[in-house]
RNA sequence: GCCGGCGUGGCGCAAUUGGUAGCGCAUCCGACUUGUAAUCGGAAGGUUAGGGGUUCGAGUCCCCUCGCCGGCUCCA
């Protein structure tokens, strides 16, 4: 029998084997169950695949993210068979893994009911209990078209490819991406074709080797990405190595709904959206109040430190002023409709005064701009610091808005940095340095920093100057130490950006700050300066959010902390809790001292018993309970309560009080 | 904006095949004062998002509007 070498590489080792020719990937691994495909010469390949001489052959387990994602494309495959078979008229889309899961496109009459989705998901499962094998065959061109004749998707796709171009589809390179085509047939034990799809691949070896997966949501989707494509119903589901993993990921799902800001902002009583406001326009309530007042005067402060000028600017402006910056041209859909005043029209119906067209303000800077151009500018005053928290109103579109996330009306904290090209460098150092310091003493510390630059087919400005600015963005961000993702062409037409992500207490990335670069606006309001040689010269203008927005920054500290807020910036810092009416006087007493401290301090008074009063202090999360009965008030102490439930009791209120105030000096989380 | 789902007192929920709206919490009143997550009793509170229609009869069925939720698209 002909040999063959290989190399298998497993996890620690490499090791050289003769192996019979005709093997297949399987083999080398003893058809162990937690090998889902093999890395072959670096392509991943099916177990099936067969060997060649020279082949270097790693296993890709199921517990790796491309094994999961293997796992998840396969589901992917029995879900559009399943729905093929309840639903014969169904034609496919797309069905690529994605993160935590994977989805497929169908076309459909009409759309898929919950109900459906519990049919399907049920039908599934038989599938994966068939044990059908994946089988991959090479196909022409021709043949593909042929076989595929029913699918006008999947031609489209073959087409696409066809077309020299990438498929700009999300997850389209997964049915057809590589070099030639392939086709996936599913086949039972009996050797018959249950189902075929156009795919790339790999797959598990058979149905059965789905561990664990459940049906999420339907949702339409548009094809290929396009709104002025029709859309698809799509349907998500979820798969993972094992049901332990499958049912951490849902309690995850659970969790996050748990810390979801807007249940927490009624709970905790924040804040509110009341219909008769309009959609995404939010009412603080006094505890969300606080909360933002915390988080803005700490962060004037640390601008004044930081050497920022405080300004402010009207919440609206006439037409002529966006039209200058640009944004009537560009983005007047995302802006509410202009306010027409002034208007007056004689008896005979003639115009007598056409009157003026007054809009919100969709961003800050056009008025920052013209505070700088109020008068003649040195380079000695540079770089010139503007800060406003400047509520801003984008005509969002409806379907996009969620909760302090994504709203109509926000207050930024804003701040425009002009700026020479020499001290460009060292500002954008350290406005990253300070952004960084701010977000960390709010209580996220674990970053990224993601770079985007120039898109090629869109930008203003010379490439000189976005290759200089860019190469110093990149310096800025590689001197911190983060780890730096790149965004090719992500930038907006007019400068590029760094932008800050944050990960939260379970590990969701929220992008936070963006420190943008623009090259336009200062062209656009024609600002100056005048240099040491006396020519004129044009600053570079800076924009940057720590916060992005006050609200969004508000919902992802409340999702962080999950409404257990640290206490410098928790509504309530203290609730004061008497265990018998004739402690309360001891307990008041204690709490003026408190608030002389400046510390935000309840005292229970009501008549509902200690122990409820300990209950809702916990439902509204507060920090410190500190509770008095006889034996406190006699030795002048009280015994704590945290929100973790454990208690500290006996300590002298002179302590308690000290520890209460160096805890939210010192802005840590208890 | 698009597709789908949902919309019952402040909040969370219930109302068999369409038969005339209930419960818990919160609120108010009264009693009780009790060492670490819910004391007891009573009262008040809803033209079932709004409008139109079908029906002897609509919270339940149909249409329109508004809002919310999940995705898609968008996010200067």
């Amino acid at each position: 029998m002909p040999e063959l070498n290989v190399v298998v590489v497993q996890v620690a080792d490499r090791q050289e084997r003769a192996v019979a020719a005709g093997t297949r990937a399987w083999e080398l691994f003893a058809d162990d169950p937690a090998v889902v495909a093999a890395r072959v010469d670096g392509e991943q390949r099916d177990l099936s695949h067969e060997l060649t001489e020279g082949s270097e052959v790693e296993p890709i387990l199921v517990d790796s993210d491309e094994g999961r994602a293997i796992v998840r494309h396969s589901a992917a495959h029995v879900l559009a068979q399943a729905v093929q078979g309840l639903f014969p008229a169904a034609r496919l889309g797309i069905g690529p893994p994605i993160a935590d899961g994977f989805y497929y496109d169908f076309d459909v009459q009409e759309p898929f009911k919950p109900d459906d989705l519990m049919q399907i998901e049920s039908r599934m499962r038989k599938i994966v209990k068939e044990g059908q094998r994946f089988s991959r065959r090479t196909v022409s061109e021709g043949e593909a078209r042929a076989e595929l004749a029913d699918e006008p998707y999947k031609l489209e796709l073959i087409d696409l490819k066809g077309s020299a171009g990438q498929s700009e589809a999300e997850g389209a390179d997964v049915e057809v991406g590589g070099a030639g085509l392939s086709i996936y047939d599913n086949t039972r034990r009996d050797g018959s074709l249950a189902w075929k799809d156009l795919c790339r691949g790999p797959h598990l070896a058979t149905t059965k080797r789905i561990p664990a997966f459940k049906l999420m949501r339907s949702a339409a989707a548009y094809w290929r990405g396009s709104e002025q494509n029709p859309q698809l119903q799509r349907i998500y589901g979820t798969a993972w190595e094992s049901k332990e993993a499958l049912d951490a990921h849902l309690e995850r799902l659970e969790e996050a709904s748990r810390r979801d800001h807007r249940r927490l902002g009624s709970e905790l009583d924040l804040f509110s959206f009341p219909d008769e406001i309009g959609s995404g326009l939010a009412l603080f309530h006094p505890k969300g109040g606080i909360l933002r007042k915390q988080m803005e005067d700490y962060s004037r402060q640390r601008h004044v430190e930081g050497g920022y000028e405080f300004v402010y600017s009207p919440h609206i402006s006439k037409g002529s002023l966006f039209e200058t910056s640009g944004h009537l041209q560009w983005f007047a859909e995302g802006m509410y409709p202009p306010l027409h005043v002034d208007a007056e029209i004689a008896e005979d119906g003639s115009v007598r005064k056409p009157g003026q067209d007054y809009y919100l303000k969709p961003m800050n800077c056009p008025f920052h701009c013209l505070i700088y151009r109020s008068r003649g500018r040195s380079y000695r005053e540079l770089p010139l610091r503007l800060f406003e928290f400047g509520s801003v109103y984008r005509y969002e579109k409806s379907g996009t808005i969620h909760g302090l996330t994504r709203v109509r009306g926000m207050t930024q904290d804003d701040a425009h940095i002009y700026s020479t090209f020499d001290q460009l460098e060292a500002e954008l150092a350290s406005v990253l340095t300070f952004v960084l310091d701010l977000l960390r003493d709010y209580g996220l510390d674990d970053f990224y920093l993601e770079l985007s630059t120039k898109d090629p087919d869109k930008y203003v400005g010379t490439d000189e100057i976005w290759e200089a600015a860019t190469s110093i963005l990149e310096q800025v961000a590689k001197d911190s130490g983060l780890e730096l993702v790149p965004d090719p062409g992500g930038a907006a037409f007019y400068g590029p950006k760094i932008s800050v992500q944050a990960r939260d207490a379970i590990g969701r990335t929220w992008q936070m700050s963006t420190i943008q670069l623009d090259f336009n606006t200062p062209e656009r309001f024609e600002l100056e300066y005048t240099a040491a040689d006396g020519s004129r010269q044009r600053p570079i203008m800076v924009h940057r959010a720590l916060f992005g927005s006050i609200e969004r920054f508000l919902a992802v500290l409340t999702e962080h902390y999950a409404g257990a807020f640290p206490p410098w910036l928790a509504p309530v810092q203290v609730v004061a809790i008497p265990i018998a009416e004739r402690h309360e006087e001891y307990l008041t007493r204690l709490a003026a001292e408190l608030r002389g401290r400046g510390i935000r301090v309840d005292v229970d008074t009501s008549d509902d018993r200690m122990q409820k009063k300990i209950r809702n202090a916990q439902l509204q999360k507060v920090p410190f309970m500190v509770i008095a009965g006889d034996r406190d008030v006699d030795e002048d102490a009280v015994s704590f309560r945290y929100r973790d439930g454990h208690q500290d009791n006996g300590v002298p209120s002179v302590e308690a009080i000290a520890r209460i105030v160096d805890v939210v000096e010192r802005r840590v989380q208890v």
